[in-house]
DNA sequence: TTTACATTAGTACCAGGTTCTAATATTTGC
DNA sequence: GCAAATATTAGAACCTGGTACTAATGTAAA
């Protein structure tokens, strides 16, 4: 009895003292998550410990919190932003020429080997960044064609599975048709790691004999 | 004498054993302070102990190599990395990534910048090569995809004008459907010089949320 | 009042280090 | 050939920013 009543005490105690720090410091956990993602939002690079002070709750809080909401610890997010920008500079220059042209026949075929290499790949998953599997086919969709000028159109491409850091992409070119002296001509490319094929395309090529 | 004997005895001993090993594995300091440099450079997101098995040595003296060549441990360096990423995407002027992204609203919309340069036409006609063009909307596409692991599945483009050196690319996306946890989505991107359209690409985007 | 949920506390453990001391290995200079 | 200088390795204590887990306690709803 006694210890109940102490109990109702400290309840009350706190009740009346805390109420209002409630409503002033505190908030429900559905406003906390919200003030959670915010803060974390506006400065990705916060500890649970500065976190804890922000909204004044324990930093198991904060943690469970986090779990909840599925947001990885501060060096987990840092790492993801890392990645990210590394990926991003990595994609800087695609080359004048990507892939080695290996065999031409002008207006008929042609082949190109291009090898991928660290500077292709997402680093997290070291599969090709897909522009550079698509700057080798309509390079050579382009040098297959017999003209002064030649510019892609269009294209309707087809990423059939993914390469990965190391291996080598052979892209094999076939014009379908030419359509006369000035106009459009249809050049089909297909990638293939060594069986497989990876990458599939259909170009549409503008071309202009003279100028 | 004897304890000095027993060095010498095991001096010979490592030094026949180990010269060999000199040669075919371990390099002099210099040489593997250029190797250490280079392994970092390739990949930044390198663990000390990592190091330690490329290079044959223990792993303070990695540490010691580090500290001598003024090389932060890993989780500065992916700090530094993402504070760079975060500063990026913050502030409006970048460097020339294949397209600056300077608007980005994860799995609905985001704009990027590329600016045309020497790099990036054909020296002949100083058009640009289409895929720098295709490779502005492909990046955008994956990164506007708010998704662990991100790839271009197929795309469907269209180049309908021209682009010259100097012409500012501004590029469109907006995320036409996420369809669900795994799968693909779909995003629209649109390029623009000025108000003319010069490009427009439809593409599926393979995600695949966690792993 | 009992039950369910929310919050807090505390422990053990982890990666990937730093900092320091100390021993040993190898090279260099004389 | 030997001492001094330099290079390498080993180990312990400590740090940050966590995870994973157990357990107690506070608070609201039945």
């Amino acid at each position: 009895m006694r210890l109940i009543y102490i109990y109702e005490l400290k309840y009350g105690g706190f009740n009346s003292g805390r109420r209002s720090c409630f409503v002033i410091d505190r908030l429900s956990k559905k406003d906390r998550h919200q003030r959670l993602i915010q803060l974390i939002d506006e400065n990705p690079f916060v500890t649970d410990r500065e976190l804890t002070r922000q909204l004044k709750v324990s930093i198991q809080t904060i943690r469970l919190d986090r779990m909840e909401l599925g947001i990885p610890e501060l060096r987990e997010r840092m790492k993801q932003m890392a990645e990210h920008s590394y990926d991003q500079v990595r994609s800087l220059s695609l080359e004048e020429v990507i892939g080695d042209v290996v065999d031409l026949q002008l207006d008929k075929s042609g082949i190109s080997i291009f090898e991928i290499r660290e500077d292709h790949v997402f680093s997290k998953t070291r599969i090709a960044r897909g522009h550079y599997v698509f700057a080798q086919a309509n390079s050579l969709a382009i040098a297959v064609i017999n003209d002064e000028i030649a510019l892609t159109s269009s294209a309707d491409i087809r990423f059939l599975r993914q390469v990965r850091l190391g291996e080598k992409c052979i892209a094999k070119a076939y014009v379908r048709s030419i359509a006369g002296q000035k106009g459009k001509a249809k050049v089909e490319v297909f990638t293939y790691v060594a069986d497989e094929m990876v990458f599939q395309g259909n170009f549409v090529i503008y071309r202009s004999t003279g100028e």
